[in-house]
DNA sequence: GAGGCACACGTTTTT
DNA sequence: CGTGTGCCTC
């Protein structure tokens, strides 16, 4: 009956065996598949997320309702792109199906999204079950870090005799001992030992710090699975919450923590439909407190055992690229024995290319990548990647000047900007009256409100219950009064509506001239402000707003800069870590040398240095065709010291060993045999951009 | 108690 | 280079 959907010609004829078994594990019955907890290993590039769009598919096709689905990615992106897909698999076999009814948009009714977006969403349906406000507000980082400021200060903690630990550290420490569920003593050891002796004071700060939280109705992302975690510890509850849902699927298991891996487990104790996709040699998010013992040990957390499936065929990359990825691995400490195969053949190797610095890197990089685009490779099917996001800023200047389109992934600071975070902090405190933090930076926006008068004045506000009528009559500084009634109109207008179109509006035009008065590139932030408006309009309302876009942070730069160019063609550049996932025909690994690959401050540790290299074999295993590993002889580092040299002088990467680089072609650029080589070379390279330019005239 | 000024500082990677 | 922190003056 429905079993024979798996033979039908249609379905999964683009999937290898190996892949269909996993996409089709389990019996399908009347009543939709029943299948014992499962786990795919899929190595770079071997189809992992066409697999896991088969096995939703497979799923909807044999009944299974939409919404009893849960599909966990590590982004909002990837999780799109998962459905996007189901939906077409589902609905060219239904081509050939006619018999089989489906609902029209199903895979859109699925529960998908990270960990964070489906506990901020379970938990606004379970608020009184756990004593929370269903309108809680959720905080981003920096919102966070302030908070632990305020409070570090409040305790005194700032003065005392030794320095006290920075606000940032002070909630990398909390973040990850609540993820990794460790004690705090051993956090701090482990991976702080800095500041081992300051776990007392810590700890008192931390308790603050949760019931300030509390107190106000805000969660920060470690809430959002910290509370779900408390929700599925309760037996009866764990049931409700894991009941609702037939198939759980975690995609990038590898970089899951404690705490994720313990909700899920707690949801499903058998492991009856769970799903979990990853690759151990991929782990690179040790420092988000991801643990690589989820995926090791998943198989024996449940008796009988989780199935396992291993993709080993790729089908990204040339073979010369799988080799060099295959012998960088050959040497990590930990070895999961996975050599990756592929069928596409290719005489070149990958490029390992010495430069003399980091503006010869990006003449480069801009020639070959113009090359390629002559040779018909579109920008967009290129990539530069990087280690941390400023090591591009070089790059970045010479493609603005040759006019070459980009956009850039990940390192984006766009929510961190002051007057961003000044006119959501209005937003939020019409959201959630109670959020202090908000209310706090809002009110020191105005002329004359320092942090005294900010805080005696929402005592007040806090008195009266949260009103604002009665905030309007408080005494301001006379600094103040000129510009307070426009501020207490607006806060009463808009907390009385729930009309969310051009409330935007309306709070840019009251923010307006404080901006003016406040920074002094004026006219660039106002330009920041528009574009959230625009970014505003296309939610449904204030709520909805504030809390996609703390969960969903807008990744790209050019989704707030250019937004007309999205159907043009732009290069890509991004750090490593958001490349994951990703694949492009070229890919340009920038400053490959001791201190990037591994990075300098993970020198320490053995398996900081290991998960550096899981990080290089990601960049590598990226690209299709071809790979360059660009090699500086000296780059500019910004921490350098003002009396030293502001360059580092770039040793050999230490992954970069003999046998690794008997995979590469090794090349130094510009292939100067003397100085009028070198000239010859960047003239033909400028000759390629006026081209490349005209095209677009 | 607010706000201006000078200096030190430090810096991966992200939900 | 920009940001955050502390000190000083009004």
């Amino acid at each position: 009956m429905n079993a024979q959907l798996e033979t039908s010609p249609s379905f999964g004829h683009r999937l290898n065996a190996e892949q269909l078994r996993a996409a089709t594990h389990g019996a399908a019955n009347s009543r939709g598949v029943s299948a014992g907890p499962l786990l795919i290993i899929a190595g770079a590039g071997t189809g992992k997320t066409n697999t896991l769009a088969h096995r939703v598919a497979h799923l909807l096709l044999n009944r299974v309702s939409p919404e009893r689905i849960l599909l966990l990615t590590f982004t909002r992106r990837a999780a799109q792109e998962m459905l996007r897909r189901a939906e077409l698999i589902a609905n060219e076999t239904l081509r050939s199906r006619p018999t089989i009814s489906f609902p029209p948009n199903a895979a859109r009714q699925l529960w998908s999204g990270t960990f964070h977006a489906i506990g901020n969403r379970l938990l606004r349906e379970h608020a009184h079950s756990l004593g929370l406000d269903p309108a809680f507000s959720v905080i981003d980082r920096g919102d966070a870090a302030d908070l632990m400021d305020f409070l570090r200060q409040e305790l005194g903690l700032t003065k005392k005799e030794k320095r006290f630990p920075r606000k940032d550290t002070c909630l990398a420490i909390y973040s990850h001992r609540v993820n990794t569920r460790n004690p705090l003593q051993k956090t701090l050891d482990d991976m702080f030992p800095w500041c081992s002796e300051w776990a007392e004071d810590l700890t008192r700060l931390y308790r603050r710090y949760v019931e300030t939280k509390q107190a106000q109705q805000l969660l920060d992302y470690d809430d959002l699975l910290l509370y779900w975690h408390v929700l599925v510890q309760e037996p009866q509850l764990a049931r409700e919450v894991g009941d609702r849902f037939d198939h759980v699927l975690v995609d990038e298991y590898q970089d899951t923590n404690t705490l994720q891996s313990e909700i899920l487990l707690a949801m499903k104790p058998e492991g009856a439909g769970v799903c979990v996709v990853g690759d151990d040699a991929q782990a690179i998010y040790s420092f988000r407190a991801a643990t690589v013992d989820n995926i090791l040990e998943f198989p024996q957390r449940f008796s009988p055992q989780a199935e396992i499936v291993t993709l080993e065929q790729n089908y990204r990359s040339v073979q010369p690229v799988l080799d060099a990825a295959n012998a960088l691995m050959r040497d990590a400490d930990r070895q999961y024995q996975k050599e990756l195969r592929s069928g596409h053949r290719s005489q070149r190797k990958p490029q390992y290319v010495t430069v003399e610095d980091d503006q010869a890197q990006a003449s480069y990089i801009v020639e070959q990548i113009l090359a390629a685009r002559e040779q018909g490779t579109l920008l967009r099917k290129q990539a530069v990647l990087m280690r941390n996001s400023h090591h591009s800023d070089v790059l970045e200047l010479e493609l603005v000047r040759r006019n070459i389109p980009y956009a850039k992934y990940g390192g984006l600071k766009f929510l961190e900007a002051a007057h961003v975070k000044d006119v959501l902090a209005v937003l939020r405190w019409l959201d959630n009256p109670r959020n202090r933090l908000a209310a706090f930076r809002v009110l020191q926006l105005l002329p004359g409100f320092g942090p005294a008068h900010a805080d005696r004045c929402l005592k007040v506000f806090e008195a009266s219950g949260y009103a604002f009528e009665t905030l309007a009559k408080y005494q301001v500084p006379s600094a103040a009064s000129e510009c307070w009634p426009s501020l207490m109109s607006l806060m009463e207008k808009l907390s009385g509506t729930t009309e969310w179109a051009g409330q935007m509006q309306q709070v840019r035009q009251w923010y307006e001239p404080h901006l003016m008065r406040l920074y002094d590139a004026a006219p660039v932030r106002a330009g920041d402000v528009d574009q959230l408006e625009k970014i505003a309009t296309q939610y449904e309302s204030r709520e909805r707003f504030l809390t996609e876009l703390t969960l969903d942070p807008p990744q790209v730069s050019s989704d707030l800069s250019r937004d007309p160019l999205l159907d043009e063609d732009y290069l890509i550049l991004s750090t490593v870590h958001s490349a994951k996932g990703q694949e492009w025909d070229n890919v340009f690994v920038l400053n490959v040398a001791d201190g990037n690959f591994p990075n300098e401050h993970a020198t320490g540790k053995p398996e900081a240095i290991e998960e550096e290299r899981r990080l290089l074999y990601v960049a590598m295993t990226r690209a299709k065709f071809d790979l360059h590993l660009i090699a500086p002889l000296r780059y500019y580092v910004t921490q350098q010291s003002r009396t030293g040299d502001k360059h580092v002088y770039g040793a050999r990467s230490r992954f970069m060993t003999e046998d690794l680089l008997r995979n590469f072609e090794m090349k130094s650029w510009p292939l100067a045999t003397g100085r009028d080589a070198g000239q010859t070379q960047s003239k033909a390279k400028i000759d390629a951009g006026q081209k490349l330019r005209a095209m677009w005239d």
